[in-house]
DNA sequence: CGAATGCTTGACTGCGGTCAAACGATGTGG
DNA sequence: CCACATCGTTTGACCGCAGTCAAGCATTCG
């Protein structure tokens, strides 16, 4: 396995997914959904605020009532936290550089939900591409409906984790997170071979996944010793794909009959 | 404990929620979320389409392409099951009576998913409801209010599921299910005291919990013995709702740190 | 009557939680 | 520079919740 030197990239950018050009992220992201017009590409690239920066632990986008704007995370993790009384923890999402946060104006219950700064984490407003997008002008129907999408993905994702939660073991529930982080960031471009970044602890995957610090470990640990994937200087390393997604295999949404 | 006889109810409407009356089943839902015009009392009553029945097993509301309009349960259980490699079933939700299937033009994930019959059900359509809220007519803001808040209530379902299944026991999962039940139940107007309908049987139950047919088995021998909650006569009766909700004890959404 | 369905119980096993200790890396102050 | 604290990872020991296998029972239905 290669070590720090030969990897870079898995010190600065690659740890917690920093990534200064938020806009080129957006646009990649946004374009990755749906066609877009010259318009709509002329006006993400407009956007020219300073990113703000989140600390960890703090909320990113408060309560429900007056909201903030909706904010895209530039770079960092974010996760949408409930706190049980006893003090545990269980994550209904985890939220990346490129995803969107803060009300639709539709008010959808999980956008509603706090989102929480994992790492350091920094975001944009970008309420103007809302309002573009929610004026129905033409030649900013690709960015309305990207901005939608957006929304359903995060909805597609929680009902993947209903799954996972429901009736998968602690490796298949590991392997099928892995490869869902591995597709989101190959979205916008933060992979790096069958690399990663994971600046998670342990402890705070496994509030994700719904496992104790303990058994996250043991199941890092069993991942690597059979070479499917390892966590490496901040960085999740994949060795074989193939074994991993037959690990992970998640149903077909439209099946609906058991195999008789 | 009262036996059959002095339980009529758990006979006929009861046990599948039976109500033929579906127009005032959803006016008595609609109208608790939001309030009405008389325009739109008017039209919900107006709904005289005779209701479609489905069969156990079969689905109510297809695929993600030209999907049905909306559809009403009027009576009977549904669900939106996830069918695994191996034949396991873990179900993303439970519809009821009051609940509005199929696509509401938004393409929402949850709403797109299949729907299956658990027993028979009756659904009658419920398109011109949706006409009309989507006219933005004067008048009928209530109406167009209720029928995305429909949708959202079963998303937030959605992510205490997550929770559910993430983070709390077999009992806990059973009591706040319970607990859920009860009142959804109760807004439609079919509770009888303390009691609820409960046509399904525990494998099913099971399944949307998370849990194997044996294990629930025995939680719910364990909910009868301890009198806190007992299935009888297809019928779910609550002895304890305080005991209950304060093992289901689901977490404040709002709440981002944990307790020091 | 037998077959099918759903509920119940026992025995066994194993996944995963809890407790505890130790280790390495990092950071801080004396 | 070292002592010490902190944080995250790692490992061992133990145990309990929940899954699996199996059998038995009640009810309904053909």
């Amino acid at each position: 396995m290669a070590s720090l030197p030969s990897m870079p990239w898995a010190r600065g950018d690659m740890r917690t997914g920093v990534n200064t050009l938020g806009r080129e992220l957006l646009l990649r992201r946004i374009a990755a959904l749906t066609p877009l017009s010259p318009a709509e590409v002329a006006l993400i690239l407009s956007i020219t605020e300073k990113p703000k920066l989140h600390a960890p632990g703090t909320t990113i986008c408060p309560k429900s009532d007056g909201s903030p704007h909706p904010r895209l995370i530039v770079s960092g993790w974010a996760c949408r936290p409930r706190i049980l009384a006893d003090g545990r923890r269980q994550m209904l999402a985890v939220l990346l550089p490129g995803d969107v946060l803060g009300d639709r104006g539709d008010r959808r219950p999980l956008a509603l939900n706090p989102a929480v700064a994992l790492t350091p984490v920094r975001t944009v407003g970008v309420a103007q591409l809302f309002e573009a997008a929610s004026l129905m002008e033409p030649g900013f129907g690709g960015l309305a409906d990207a901005m939608t999408e957006l929304g359903r993905l995060e909805e597609t994702r929680a009902l993947d984790q209903i799954v996972r939660l429901g009736c998968q073991n602690a490796v298949q529930r590991t392997a099928h997170c892995f490869l869902e982080f591995y597709s989101r960031f190959r979205e916008i471009g933060l992979t790096h071979g069958h690399s990663f970044p994971m600046p998670l602890t342990q402890e705070t995957l496994g509030d994700f996944l719904g496992l104790s610090l303990v058994h996250m470990n043991r199941i890092l640990t069993q991942l690597r010793r059979d070479r499917l994937a390892e966590v490496r200087d901040g960085a999740v390393i994949v060795h074989d794909f193939a074994r991993l997604a037959l690990l992970a295999d998640l149903p077909d949404p439209t099946r609906v009959d058991r195999p008789n």
